[in-house]
DNA sequence: TCTTGACTTCCTACTACTAGGTTGGTTACA
DNA sequence: TGTAACCAACCTAGTAGTAGGAAGTCAAGA
């Protein structure tokens, strides 16, 4: 099973930094060290390797996210550590996989968009929790429901990841977070 | 010049909706209903027709904001017709062309991202007036710099249309919105 | 122990098609 | 007469995907 990984590892690694319409099989069989058709015996169509990353990628954040409730008892250390998974994507020159493929939504197949749905579910889902908990606890003051500030959170991280990409600005991702964290943080 | 329009706008959508990437001459000639070589009269290359595409939209946006500017004296009213703009976009199934150009762009030419660049850098500077503005009206409380505010508000926008358009949850996105609103307009 | 057959991995060679782009024109109009 | 608008035919390179087979692994059976 050790091909099948570094093929996926490959793909991910292309679809978070080029997007699903930007490369092809050739890429990924130049970079792993094999031919083309070989790819084929792996992911039948590129669109079983679409729905193999997606779900991959919502493993490897199930696992992230385990691992931060695990480490960090304060909810605004577990945020802090949340966020901190996009400021390392940024770092590689990333955009998070789902919200690439979010961006071409319009042009995969249709079989994807349940699993990539379900990828925006996860993190809304895990960051309403640590919201609401960070907020009987008094580490935050939120304004609005859980939910909706855990949405909003999602939106800021994959929007300035995004604006980042164009501007070259790491440093205005680093303010934005940290207003963010501020916003929350602050007593109202 | 009637013909040049057309093609622009047929290749504006298409890049909203699928991506530089996503699209190809022949899907315009189809849509134009001139011949795919007939394209290369008014943009020889693909970079050429996403140079225009990125400086047009840059100069829409441009009057877009001079017209809210000229009809809105409250900044709180400016600002609301500013997400109105992006709530327009997610009604019509389509990116910013900036966002999208930004998740890809390291795979557009070179030659486009400092077109890029400075429709970033507008919006950016048009949300610091305004904010600015509404800061020492009082309408406003902010608790960073506007700069910084400008910043998120563009970041929670483009993340916001991002999201909805793999989830089709178009409440989330104003549930989002009206929570960066109120969070700006609370008295801290 | 040797043999057989199913299975996995990976290959060369290929198909059908699409991509952006070019050549060499025609037509219409100023 | 020059120029803008347009087109058919073509080119080269690349796209996902297929056919068919080589080489190896492995377990069951005689």
């Amino acid at each position: 099973m050790e091909m099948r990984e570094q093929i996926l590892a490959s793909a991910q690694r292309l679809v978070q930094q080029r997007g699903f319409n930007g490369f092809s099989y050739a890429d990924i069989a130049d970079e792993v060290g094999i031919r083309k058709a070989s790819l084929h015996h792996y992911f039948p169509s590129k669109t079983d390797l679409g729905m193999a990353l997606i779900d991959g990628y919502t493993k490897q954040l199930d696992n992230e996210l385990h691992r931060i409730s695990g480490t960090y008892a304060r909810s605004d250390a577990q945020l802090a550590a949340y966020i901190a998974i996009y400021r390392g994507s940024l770092e590689a020159g990333r955009m998070c996989l789902g919200g690439m493929l979010a961006s071409e939504a319009l042009t995969l197949d249709p079989a994807v968009l349940p699993s990539l749905k379900r990828f925006f579910n996860r993190n809304t889902e895990w960051l309403t929790e640590i919201l609401a908990a960070g907020n009987s606890q008094q580490r935050f003051a939120l304004i609005g429901t859980a939910a909706d500030h855990a949405r909003m959170l999602l939106s800021v991280l994959q929007g300035a990841l995004l604006i980042a990409r164009a501007t070259g600005d790491r440093e205005a991702f680093d303010q934005t977070t940290s207003l963010l964290v501020s916003g929350l943080s602050r007593k109202g």
